[in-house]
DNA sequence: GATGAATGAGGCTTCATTCAT
DNA sequence: CATGAATGAAGCCTCATTCAT
């Protein structure tokens, strides 16, 4: 097996097959928002992904393989999201933006939305409950980084358990998520008061 | 042929149908928070209330309306569970309590379960979207009584606002629902983040 | 067994049997015209007979035997009316006035319809098929007479063969039966056409 | 990339997939003279057209269109079988074939027998009676421009309405049909006196 | 690689019928 | 006798998945 060793046929081309891919796991992800793992068929991701049944397996062995593959990336680009948001200049202000565009903003509501589906599913099932369970280190672990660092610049109370308030923040936000079923404006209230909350309890207090 | 129609046959045993019933929810209830609503099926939950399938039919017209009426049903008990817990004396004590509680109590820790399945469901179905905006009005202004009453007893921060703090709580705790994923031993950090939060957040500054 | 063997119990109150026989042999003559005999069921029976389905089963072992006796009497039914019709003065008057009621009144046409339905399943049930002959055959012999008879008063060509009008009248009827299937309106020129066919076929030639 | 889209993967084969919609459709046909519409299930159709149950529903969207395209292409069939008939010399030796074959044949005895089905469930389904009244109509059609092609040749009698001898024979047919349920041998009479009938109402008096 | 076709395994629901009250 | 309750046996249809082209 060497790193160069001579193909016979046409060769793959990688770089197509990795588009084919994302362009299914993008049509999987708006049906699955839409209607949930178990109620979305296959024909409507290969549909909605303007593929073929039969064609969808040649990329993913299985309904699930692909569900668990997109819970996987999804939670990565929530991570992704986060910390990029975060890199932002005052904390609060930076969770305020995050929780109000997944509220607002269609495309990151949608993500919230799966997320809903991941953690209903995850309590089921190990295999999700393990990548779940993953993400949320990763997760956590950049949570503390950015509380940290806003504690060096005062903008978080010094008595703060870093990893309490990511921990309580993450909860906070996915159960702000479950107001997704409320009509776009109705959810500002929750907005708010999930904010009002987190100033509440991580501000410096004042002297 | 008096006026008051003599029923002729079998009367309705109103308090055998009842318990039925009941026996019928609490057996979907099991089914629901093992698999979910939609790969639980009718089959499934028959037989965990030993009864046939077709009797199964006499009590719900069709797995969507138990399927409702179990939400409903569930709502309603949590909020009652709530106000019970509630009208012990501690706030913060009590706020705890019921959060360990869903955390640690398989029985509760079921119903959490059922309740992320719900809010899932919830941002596709109008119809359960509606009873879970209905079920949550009830559930606020019960703890928006309770903070009031707490702020009364000096617990509770006065400049906490007691609508908000109430809407936060509800979304903090059923984030923490979506942690019942992990092993039970697993749970507690995430209650104990979750309840500093909500101390930090509300309780009175001492002096 | 004598005749005045002494009873236990209450004494069978055969009057108040017969009439809820006949109660239920009507509602369900009104369901099956309207829907078939597969597509009725036992419960829309018994609604209509405002009776319960179990209680259906202690005047009809099973539905298949309603619908047998069923049939049976509505053949009995039929042979009856178009006697009693073919005893008025003109032959072809009758006939018509036969075939006008069957199409326009909505009694008789309930009755016709389940001919129709009648016709469909003896085609395939040994059972119903016998029943049918044998209705036949007493309806033939009914019309046998009234031809001769009308043939004597000179209605009647007499170089007609009794038997062989007899039976293609029957079969024009049946055949108009399936014409209900038109609005009201528009089964005129169909009963025009079947009558004046009758009356060419069979009229004697004036001279 | 050419504008005529290049179609990739495995083409339609037009061709086997109009076979094995005939398939199903023959023994939908069998099925359907054996059992009527409503007793036949979608396993026995699939069993006889050598498919699975899914596979049938890849040529019918349900057993209600299947059934609606059979009544449509069964109906058509007939009429091209009436007119191949009527294209011989003597209107009323092909009247005679007609009726003849359909009581004699298996495989035309077949269609008759779901003519029959037809017409009792055109009586209650709208849909079919729709069905069947535009198939009468094409059907009546073709009878009067038989009937005055013989009145041109002196086959028929030139006081006939064409109009009302097709419609006359048309019920005279379906009605003999009834008759299928009498084993063959005992239908002869039937066909004679029907052919009789046809032949007293049109045939042109002999001076 | 991609597609059309095929299918076994179920899922929800209904129905005729029985049985206990 | 009459009724409510219960149920086995289907029935229609769908879905994830495989296979031949």
């Amino acid at each position: 097996m060497s790193n160069v060793e001579t193909r016979r046929g046409r060769p793959v081309d990688r770089q197509a097959r990795a588009e084919r891919r994302a362009q299914i796991l993008d049509a999987a992800h708006q049906c699955f928002s839409r209607k949930g793992f178990h109620a979305t068929t296959t024909a409507e991701i290969s549909a909605e992904a303007q593929i073929s049944v039969a064609g969808l397996y040649q990329y993913f062995p299985s309904k699930d393989d692909l569900i668990q593959e997109l819970i996987e990336q999804d939670l990565t680009d929530s991570i992704a999201l986060v910390e990029a948001i975060m890199a932002g200049n005052d904390f609060f202000d930076s969770a305020e933006s995050i929780l109000l565009q997944a509220m607002q903003d269609e495309r990151q509501a949608a993500m919230a939305r799966i997320r809903l589906e991941i953690l209903a599913e995850a309590s089921r099932s190990p295999r999700i409950a393990a990548i779940l369970a993953s993400s949320d280190q990763r997760f956590t672990a950049a949570m503390v980084r950015a509380i940290t660092l806003a504690q060096t610049k005062g903008q978080v109370a010094a008595d703060v358990d870093p990893f309490e308030l990511a921990v309580a923040l993450t909860c906070l936000a996915d159960g702000l998520f479950g107001r997704l079923c409320l009509p776009p404006y109705a959810r500002g209230p929750f907005v708010t008061a999930s904010v009002q909350m987190i100033r509440r309890a991580a501000a410096p207090t004042k002297p």
